[in-house]
DNA sequence: ACTTACTTGTTCGCCGACACGCAAGTTAGC
DNA sequence: GCTAACTTGCGTGTCGGCGAACAAGTAAGT
């Protein structure tokens, strides 16, 4: 190992730290995380997240925070209204059999986060952001013409989140049961169809 | 407490464990529920669990084979076809909002076994079951010319699932942020446009 | 009386956290 | 440049708490 600075060290130790604690907490769980574990996994000992975070509690947070990346890259460029929602669709399931560990762990807290009291509130309000821009992009559209009048956005912000998430982690828990790319396919025509204006 | 015969008192000893324990996890997930304060929410002690189930797994067992209990009755009159996946869609959300303990428990350790060990064979397998009941309904569609040729019912059956499951979970942690019986409606309204032959 | 439901006392393992010691990296004086 | 003093990353010993499981006792039903 040649010489490094101080600042690489810690953040090369941070990502494995994260990293591992996101395979853990796709492997297991986060409830059965333990920091001696997350240790071992990265290539250090026990101690080393202590001494990195201080607490259980603060490497989750830091594991939330960095896991809150969205990997659909390249969709702000888009110009608000019917085609942004149909290209989140296609692209988010396109690029969910290509996320990484911190993105796996991302939908694997969002589902643990229903009974969870800590983690619950940060990932409802992270749906809210979500749904709020589909209901968005789906009133720019109306607005425009593109969208038909009679569709209610925030119910079909609430389908479409429902989707998104309960396909991606099918296919994370079953990556043989089904082609994500193509579903995301079939998903962004279906939406083309009924809510398009005539 | 009047005079109890043993195969009542143990008949409601069990029942009350298994809401206690179903209350508890819908409140603060699988893994922080300890046999000690499932056994205070039912009223009795701490060693009543291990009395009654021996261990904490075979609680856990009890609680996900008692949580099985469909909340959508009567589907079974109907035949089989597009029909039937349509009032499954409506009547699932709509009894959404009236379910019990059990029910709600059964959403929670759905979402809780993406990433655990041992629960999450067992509600993949039940998840491929429900699939396959819909493929089912809409094969026999496509073959009684209700159902377009042109819809893969592996997709639309994965879509669904994912959509039930995840309104259904939306609505548990925020019931303030959507009306599931409308949803319902409107979302069979939509699969109805999706998939009936012209 | 005997069995069965239930409670209470106790043990044992696990995990998070703290404290202290060592090693690697940095900086200042020469 | 070189090295000594300091700082920071990291390992190990240990403690305290918690929770599941077992054992032994008490009360309720047969």
């Amino acid at each position: 190992m040649e010489r490094r600075t101080q600042q690489e060290r810690r953040e090369t130790t941070e990502r494995a730290l994260l990293t591992a604690t996101a395979d853990l907490v796709v492997e297991s769980g986060l409830a059965s995380v333990t920091l001696a574990e997350v240790g071992r996994r990265a290539g250090y000992s026990r101690g080393i997240v202590t001494h990195h975070f201080g607490s259980k509690q603060a490497l989750v947070e830091a594991l939330v925070t960095a896991s809150q990346a969205g990997f659909v890259p390249g969709l702000g460029e888009i110009e608000p209204g019917l085609d942004r929602v149909l290209a989140l669709v296609e692209r988010y399931l396109g690029a969910v059999s290509g996320i990484g560990s911190l993105n796996r762990a991302f939908l694997v807290l969002w589902a643990e986060s229903v009974a969870s009291p800590d983690l619950g509130p940060v990932f409802r309000e992270r749906d809210a952001l979500f749904r709020a821009d589909i209901v968005a992009d789906l009133d720019a559209g109306r607005d425009a013409g593109q969208v038909r009048d009679d569709v209610d956005p925030a119910v079909v912000a609430a389908i479409v989140v429902a989707e998104l998430r309960g396909l991606a982690l099918q296919y994370l828990v079953a990556p043989d049961s089904m082609d994500p790319a193509a579903v995301g396919r079939a998903l962004r025509d279906h939406w083309r169809v009924a809510l398009a204006a005539p």
